[in-house]
DNA sequence: AGAAATTGCGTGCGCGTGCACGCAAATAAA
DNA sequence: TTTATTTGCGTGCACGCGCACGCAATTTCT
């Protein structure tokens, strides 16, 4: 609690405590301009004992300096995963705004690399001073962060990483841990012995494929753990719901067994039309990211559990996180950050 | 995005496109002293026009105006879970401090309500602009509270409620709803036959009984889904691990049967021994609240689940959103705010 | 030794608001 | 008509800080 008798000091109270004037102050704190070292160890000295902070509204209205930050994510449609990112960064810009912050978003296309290196020279062109990117082209984004590390342009991952580059920042789930939730949460109620992991086709032109770690994590805990149990695969088109309702009316007609059926992407409601046509109480889904679809699907008692952590809070934490360790110049106190990973059922659907 | 030919617009802009001079925009804008009604009406057109925004760090910086809270909750020990709460609040108050917020904290002995009233009456003399209060003491609290309604005072609860009180925010859990998903993750694997609630005694002073939502949650759950099932009540000393510790001991020799143990309650950690020292793989047990020593119960193995919210959390959005409401002088936007519950496991544990 | 450059430091102004003071015009009272 | 009162409104100052200007003292160069 703040002492009442001596209220917060200002650059005035300092000044006269050292015997120096204000600018003097000014230049100690900010390493600006020349001091003699005398000086300089009274300012400190002063400062110390006053404990001295300067008075931030004050600072940000002379200062008027703005901050801004450059976003390179996917493009997305109404709450799509990306979307969901979005809005977080938005909120978090909404708070940050009187602080000074600025965002810039640039959306590229995930299936067309040379869209995100132009969405990429779009941002360097913003000037901002810090980039916040996710990882889908490696080969490219390792190229351009070797280029923001010569610009000595400070970047933040979002989502996912490439640990070989030097950023400064990572929020996100870790896919494999989640993964092997995913698995965990299948096969809690009763052991599989076939299981069904439905993929989504993609053209050839994708090169990259983001949901392999989490994939891997899923299938190596089931063959660890239950190493008779048989993982199918099968693929299902996204864009192509009709198509995507003859594949499995086939698939599941031919594997009568299955009991179990995961999804490691985020669209696990693409299943929603075979489920409720072929209801089973003895089956259980498990998917994957809270899409308002997703959550619909569980509240509809179709999915069993979803494993998530809340979208826009990932997007909102990194951007206020970055932000604060670029105003004040100091690296973040954790570089990585993984994210709790919730489980969602209809139990606590609720509030979410 | 802000368009760079229109610079953000101040008072002098609104005054010179209204025709009239910065004072009279500040009366109109905060209905302070007269003003025509002709100047009125092409005041509020320019600000409407300029989508003009008073600049909040101006204003802090001129205002000075401070807005003081007074917590009115239990003490407790280092780690316990309001001590977690208070945690919550202080990192809501160090990040609200730039904008005049400050925080003022009073503990009372949850087994005393002669404490509770002393703490109650300290907390107006702070003369605060809100109070924020939990209710274990029913009736002092209601009385309390209607004396805060006559002082117009605004008002929140954390944690548990007073539906009849005209408090202006709450946030907590729905302690129903979170026995219901306690008891279902309990049942999850296996219909229990018998379960064991452990419970802790509490001296005859101690009126409150502030887990009997939980637990009726708890029961009514398992009583309807599982009618054939027993629920044993075992009562635990929490001040004495060694009468605990014998206590299980007589109860679970007595009834072998019991695979399933639940505790409604934040000290399922008090188990720890017990379980340790009589390993069952086949053994569950749920307990709630995301305090240390639970969590590394947990990790150790001896719980498989706890169901809680991440208490800092809930107590930090609190005083963040009541402190906007007060100093905005608007309601917020909801007045309920039951949070999310949280499934912890041992699977997805690590970054909590 | 005188001129030129460098070092150290004080001061003034502006950032956009909030608020109080006080003036002029309009109205009411004498 | 003169004086008192009210209504409407403009202006000045302070808030605490960042920054630039410029002066004086010291050092370096010719």
């Amino acid at each position: 609690m703040q002492n009442s008798n001596h209220p917060i000091p200002t650059v005035y109270d300092v000044a006269e405590r050292a015997g120096v004037s204000r600018g003097t102050v000014d230049r100690v704190l900010y390493q600006r301009g020349r001091v003699s070292e005398q000086s300089r160890q009274k300012v400190l000295r002063a400062v110390e004992e006053l404990q001295y902070k300067p008075n931030s509204n004050a600072s940000r209205l002379a200062r008027k300096k703005e901050y801004l930050f450059s976003c390179i994510i996917p493009q997305f449609n109404e709450g799509e995963y990306w979307g969901e990112i979005n809005n977080g960064f938005l909120e978090a810009a909404a708070l940050l705004s009187e602080r000074g912050v600025r965002l810039r978003l640039h959306f590229y296309d995930q299936t067309d690399v040379k869209s995100f290196l132009a969405e990429s020279n779009a941002a360097l062109d913003d000037k901002p001073c810090g980039i916040i990117m996710n990882a889908v082209f490696r080969d490219e984004v390792t190229l351009f962060s070797q280029q923001l590390d010569e610009l000595g342009l400070p970047y933040a991952f979002i989502d996912n990483k490439i640990d070989e580059t030097h950023y400064a920042l990572y929020y996100g789930v870790d896919p494999y841990k989640s993964g092997e939730l995913g698995a965990w949460l299948l096969s809690l109620r009763f052991p599989p012995k076939e299981i069904a992991l439905v993929r989504l086709l993609r053209d050839s032109s994708q090169r990259a494929d983001p949901n392999r770690p989490r994939r891997h994590g899923f299938t190596d805990y089931i063959n660890k753990h239950f190493p008779d149990c048989t993982v199918h695969t099968v693929f299902i088109d996204p864009k192509d719901s009709c198509s995507t309702q003859k594949t499995l009316e086939k698939f599941f007609a031919e594997h009568p067994g299955i009991r179990h059926i995961g999804m490691t992407n985020s669209r696990i409601y693409l299943l929603e039309k075979y489920l409720s046509k072929h209801p089973d109480p003895e089956r259980i889904v498990v998917g994957f990211d809270d899409l308002r679809k997703n959550l619909d699907c569980v509240k509809k008692g179709y999915v069993s559990a979803l494993v998530t952590r809340h979208i826009p809070e990932q997007s909102k934490l990194l951007l206020t996180d970055f932000a604060e360790s670029v105003i004040s110049r100091r690296a973040p106190k954790r570089r990585d950050h993984y994210v709790h990973m919730d489980i969602l059922t209809r139990m606590n659907l609720d509030n979410y």
